[in-house]
DNA sequence: ACTGCTAATGAATTCGAATGCAAATGTCAC
DNA sequence: GTGACATTTGCATTCGAATTCATTAGCAGT
């Protein structure tokens, strides 16, 4: 044990010595130079600890002088608590994914966690992720991502707790927050019924898409409500060249419709440029399109895209304040935050 | 709670009886399972450990058993290895930030590294980042934000690798890689040049911003040697409305200019749909506009914008290449990595 | 001056895996 | 059978901070 001591000791002048070369200050080191002990240094930058002021100052005032930082990692090891929340979000394809990384990041910073982020794109990636993540310890996690049923229950069996974004879990448990898609296509669809279209197509996404499937449903429902059955439906991806393409097939197919309900902005964007510059069509006079998202883009000029708006920083707030509500208490039961999106009135759909 | 399903294979009953609080699997309990030591465990899951086929065997089946995996904190803290980076990005500005961070998302974790992700806006954000990603000993730092040169220095003098992205340091010694703008200004002035235009104007960047800048004089350069000057320069703030109102700006100065170099494609996008929208303008035929990135939008059939793409792939493989050779040895000097971009042949400027 | 109490302090232990070193085992040659 | 040598293995220590527990100092009350 003196020996250790001694060791230490000398490295650390060394260290005080040069001031170059060296590891980073520790506790110890702290503790020496202000003469007093590690617990000390530790209580000192605990936020509980007691400490005499006199105390508290000299090492504050040398652990100033050793530029020291007490280390995450080893805080993290013995107080079992990371302050690592992972972020997973599938990658480009939604519009609005940037205003929702930021947004969380911000949030999060504020609320003293950080971000471990990882992008998903290929299904084979998702099991290396969760295994990463498991390693890494984190406290939470957040999922915009496709998860299916077993890789959810991955995390409520180990008991990490888990927020689902714009999605849920199908039997699985889990926590999750959500733009209402219900009555946010009853908008959109009431506002094309006002301006007099009875003719609809729709542009889905894929089927394994939650909130695309969920979008589809809405607005079928809705439209069914009004009395308008057999609307055509065309699958896309997400992508602005999916929409392009699905509206390209939607005419192929001699289908008629004077308004299109897309899932999302982007694919809706697809069907104007596609409309306009393409097929020669002019929007909205030939034909209404309408989105879902809000997303920048959607409110350039070029567009004016009437959409719904999903009310990110207040999904993001909940996102983080329900996984840090399950961060301090595991036990707190699965909830569905819904949140109602509100109408944009572009120029993409005929007033009414 | 403790509600776990038996059913399976039995698997999840061991787990469940071996670890009833819900506490993780270590390395200690994966020996006592496999009747070895712990040191067995650690060198069977190293890559370098020396252990007998049958030993390691043996230790995997147990491993599998209790779901272990080694913990990453206690790893890291002995190792002094984290495999974390961190990654400091600027705020949504940019148009080709889901890009670019979906690309380093899958190059760091190709390469075993993880993504500790701060998304900086105010510049008061910055200090209090630093300190985060110091106190998480990440291995390295890719930032493609603003930091001052002091900032700079404090990675350097602590001997964090750093790469920067888009951007290099004043005075202080970093690693960077960038997309050329001087090359990049060419082939988009030359192109305008060869189409007629004489008389030019410029939408840049933030004076503090470091590739408008360089890409504003890059211009003016080219400019100049086609013995073009006094060119009217109006600055944006790079997002969409400031484009807009830059044009505004330059129609109301009284400017003649039949041609805009904007420095990035979401000013240009908002010149093209001021000019459009609200000024009646035809582009390319009234207006030539040019960007700068590439970036989805700016090749919608709405806009077609004529830019140079920068080649985000290889750009974010040149990033993660240095840092990782700078983890490995952190005496490598400092270096600067430039890319051409693509000239793409949109159809906002008028064909030569 | 002595008891009783609180606040401040330090020694020792802990978190979970990696590793230097020594011991044990095994292999082969002579 | 012995010695030389390589391969496995375990013990003990290490990384850096938090925390428990026991101790001490400080101070009021009687």
């Amino acid at each position: 044990m003196a020996e250790r001591k001694d060791d230490k000791d000398g490295r650390s002048l060394i260290n005080a010595a040069s001031g170059r070369q060296g590891r980073r200050a520790t506790s110890y080191d702290v503790a020496r130079l202000a003469g007093v002990s590690q617990s000390a240094v530790s209580r000192c930058f605990a936020p509980s600890g007691s400490i005499a002021p006199a105390t508290r100052e000299r090492i504050e005032k040398a652990a100033l002088e050793l530029g020291y930082r007490p280390n995450a990692l080893a805080q993290a090891l013995i107080s079992r608590r990371t302050n690592l929340v992972a972020v997973l979000i599938s990658s480009l394809t939604a519009l609005n994914y940037p205003e929702v990384l930021a947004e969380l990041s911000h949030r999060m910073l504020a609320r003293d966690l950080r971000m471990l982020l990882f992008s998903l794109n290929t299904e084979s990636d998702v099991d290396e992720v969760i295994d990463q993540v498991w390693r890494h310890s984190v406290d939470g996690v957040i999922c915009a991502a496709r998860l299916s049923d077993e890789q959810v229950s991955l995390f409520v069996d180990r008991e990490v707790p888990l927020v689902l974004y714009n999605r849920v879990a199908d039997r699985a448990q889990a926590a999750s927050v959500g733009c209402d898609s219900v009555t946010g296509q009853r908008l959109l669809v009431d506002r094309l019924l006002a301006a007099g279209h009875r003719r609809f197509a729709i542009i889905a996404g894929p089927e394994d898409s939650y909130v695309g499937e969920e979008r589809r449903r809405a607005a079928l429902g809705r439209l069914q409500e009004a009395g308008i059955n057999d609307v055509p439906v065309v699958r896309g991806d997400y992508g602005y060249e999916s929409g392009a393409a699905a509206f390209a097939a939607l005419l192929a197919d001699g289908a008629q419709f004077d308004a299109i309900v897309c899932v999302n902005d982007l694919m809706a964007i697809g069907v104007i440029d596609a409309a306009r510059e393409e097929f020669g069509m002019r929007i909205p006079e030939d034909i209404s399109v309408v989105g879902f998202d809000g997303s920048g883009p959607a409110t350039w000029a070029g567009y004016r895209l009437t959409s719904i708006r999903q009310p990110v920083r207040r999904m993001t707030e909940a996102a983080v304040n329900m996984l840090v509500e399950r961060i301090e208490d595991p036990d707190l039961p699965a909830e569905r935050r819904l949140f109602n999106g509100r109408l944009i009135e572009g120029r993409s759909a005929v007033l009414g």
